[in-house]
RNA sequence: GCAGAGAUGGCGGAGUGGUCGAACGCGCACGACUCGAAAUCGUGUUACGGGCAACUGUACGGGGGUUCGAAUCCCUCUCUCUGCGCCA
């Protein structure tokens, strides 16, 4: 959601900014949160003199009652009365057009940065920087399942019995590697200097609500049944949540923390063949990062973010590129958006393994997440960043394919060695 | 699950129908002291909205009611805490 304000002042710039955004239908809003909010002050403008007249009236009947004048008072008494028939009508329209007026106001885009790409769809995204040279091997990849159960590291066929589809067993060293990846990613993150935390798996329908939209949460959201609570999609929601409605000390920002935690999305919808294995699926667990900062701060943090996550899989010795979101494809609540991406050798073509958003205010003001400017005595909007720091079952794709050896067998680059019990390879089962 | 208690500002916590936007404490800001800091002392400090402004409205968990007037009385919902039960 953004600031009123901007669309009371500078209009031309929320359109021009829909219109980058390839939203044209939404144009209209525009006029019509001007006039919403228009009629909303004029209301409120009423409202106020007439609540005004209120308070004088009762303190007078106060006074009048107590100086033994019962008529006068009585008089009072009515004329409060028929004020207060007059409030009661102003008071629902004005409830109606406020109602109105954020129901627009939540379709209003967020601004986008200067730099965001121009684009329609995803089709349009931009590469940015690339990481690593991005190898063909001199052999066939199979098919990432295909490695895995080569490798005795999965079993489908059984979790479609137990869960259905989108669902597996990992097993082995293949499982233990799962584990090594997030141990080592929650140490690296540790090692930038981000307190790690665990956070709930389940968060209710106030923290949900705030942090998505209803589209997003009837399509990803798991409910739990005959409670208020939901089972979260990403740690950003119980670890952003987690500072809602409150305002917080100016030195306590930047607030940098690292999340672990298991996610669960309906994922409803088809999907191709590439979006099957394990690289769309129910249940997974991830390593999130999340920064609450000063809204001079946002660009900064948003730049070491995404370079972070670059630099652990580089760290892995996986290729990597960073995909510029387009407007576009950029989420309403989104100020700038990138992808990271790994190099997948069997499709010879990069795939999303993470994203990092800078959200500036947006998702701050629907969640009441404020500080205390110490400068100005004033509680202003802070501004919130997430990213993926690894998403293990995701990234297994890209790491069996690029370490996959000619004799069947897959590398362990050295960093995560000390995680294998010294491994540096897992051997295909015979 | 059952029983009891509670929900008030950034936090803790007073406040039982008009003089309460709210004592007191902490925190925070500024100042004094200091080479600097800590400690100490002093001053200030609820938030959000409307209005060019003077000014004004709203908010004491949510919703409803009583009343001319509600933080305060009534109903209802939600949540939290304590004890008991159950249990990784």
């Amino acid at each position: 959601m953004i600031d009123i304000n901007l669309i009371r002042d500078n209009p031309e710039l929320v359109r021009e900014n829909i219109k980058k955004k390839f939203q044209d239908k939404k144009l209209p809003l525009v006029d019509e949160i001007i006039r919403l909010d228009a009629k909303k002050r004029e209301l409120q403008l009423e409202g106020d003199r007439r609540r005004a007249q209120r308070n004088t009236l009762a303190k007078s009947i106060g006074t009048l009652m107590r100086e033994g004048k019962r008529e006068e008072a009585e008089e009072a008494k009515t004329a409060s009365k028929e004020n207060n028939d007059r409030i009661a009508v102003i008071e629902a329209e004005c409830d109606e057009t406020e109602k109105a007026l954020k129901a627009a106001m939540m379709s209003i885009p967020n601004i986008i940065a200067d730099d965001v790409p121009i684009g329609r769809d995803d089709s349009e995204n931009v590469q940015g920087k690339v990481f690593l040279e991005a190898n063909e091997k001199p052999f066939d990849v199979p098919y990432h399942l295909d490695i895995l159960e080569s490798l005795g590291g999965i079993d489908v066929d059984a979790a479609r019995r137990t869960s259905g589809n989108g669902f597996y067993y990992l097993t082995g060293d293949i499982a233990r590697l799962h584990s090594a990846v997030l141990t080592y990613a929650r140490d690296f993150m540790i090692d930038k200097g981000f307190t790690y935390c665990i956070p709930p798996y389940m968060i209710r329908s106030d923290v949900v609500s705030g942090v998505m939209s209803f589209e997003e949460m009837e399509g990803m959201m798991y409910k739990i049944e005959g409670e208020d609570l939901y089972l979260i999609g990403t740690s950003e929601h119980s670890m952003i949540g987690r500072f809602m409605g409150t305002v917080l000390n100016e030195s306590s920002l930047p607030q940098t923390l690292t999340s672990y935690s298991p996610c669960f999305r309906k994922e409803k919808g088809a999907h191709g063949i590439e979006e099957r294995g394990i690289y769309r699926i129910h249940q997974f667990e991830k390593q999130e990062m999340i920064v609450i900062c000063k809204p001079e701060d946002s660009d900064f943090w948003y730049e070491k973010m995404w370079s972070y996550t670059v630099e652990l899989f580089v760290s892995m010795e996986i290729p990597v590129r960073q995909l510029i979101c387009c407007s576009g494809d950029l989420a309403d609540l989104k100020y700038k958006s990138c992808d990271i991406e790994a190099w997948s050798p069997r499709q010879k073509k990069y795939f999303e393994v993470g994203s990092c958003s800078n959200l500036t205010d947006a998702q701050a003001r629907r969640l009441g997440i404020r500080y205390k400017n110490a400068a100005t005595g004033k509680n202003e909007f802070a501004h919130t960043l997430n990213n993926t720091v690894v998403a293990p079952p995701r990234m297994l794709i890209a790491f069996i394919e690029n370490h996959l050896q000619a004799d069947g067998s897959v590398y362990i680059p050295e960093v995560l060695r000390k995680y294998m019990g010294g491994k540096d390879k897992i051997l295909p089962k015979k």
